[in-house]
DNA sequence: CTTTAATATCCGTATTTCCGAATATACGAA
DNA sequence: TTCGTATATTCGGAAATACGGATATTAAAG
């Protein structure tokens, strides 16, 4: 289960931080479109999204060969307070620009 | 100016988010108090705080030999929300019992 | 079955973080 | 000044984390 710990370890690191927010502003977003968001390499945001599924953070689902995030629904209620309060400064910090330009649209 | 991931990365390890959280809870409390209260090394804790610090998490003052820190009055709004988010689920999940009995009394 | 596209995993390396004993510093008291 | 207490800093090594190219997996299409 999410403990406070693993969760700020999960947002303390730019990248991953990064692809929370996207999540958090669009509903469902499919890891080519991430990857295009942080411009970092498949593997390296690949890699960030099995750790955040790991903690539970976020869920996929697949739908052919895409995989599509989204930030777990179900996230207990001082985890999805805790996102509400970061979100929208992390934003600015990181220089996001949302929404992320969907190239798969199914 | 302290970003949210550094927040994060201050509260992504379990001995400063314990610190974090005794601070929370008391006003303000001298290191000999939290060594004891997380019964850690003084070196480490010591360390930990620094690191505390320096993102402005936390404030020190100093009163003769004493040190006593406080959480930083002045974080901005979504910072001080993070952490009203965290402070009890993270008690929890670090088994922290409050409050920490003083022994140096000035 | 082969090919192609999307994503995941592997693995060696580089970087960061953490630890705590030892040492240094700051301060008050004698 | 000297001593004792409280705290900070140093430093070398251990452990954890991050990176990304190469490769594996999965699934749809031909």
């Amino acid at each position: 289960m999410l403990t406070p710990t693993q969760l700020c370890k999960c947002l303390g690191d730019d990248l991953r931080l990064s692809l929370v927010c996207l999540l958090h502003g669009q509903g469902e977003v499919c890891v080519c479109d991430l990857v295009d968001a942080v411009s970092a390499p498949q593997s390296t945001v690949s890699r960030h999204l099995a750790q955040l599924r790991q903690c539970e953070l976020v869920v996929a689902r697949r739908q052919g060969t895409w995989m599509h995030y989204r930030i777990n629904p179900e996230l207990p209620a001082w985890a999805q307070q805790t996102l509400a309060s970061l979100v929208s400064p992390a934003c600015e910090a990181l220089s996001l620009n949302l929404p992320v330009p969907a190239c798969c649209e199914n």
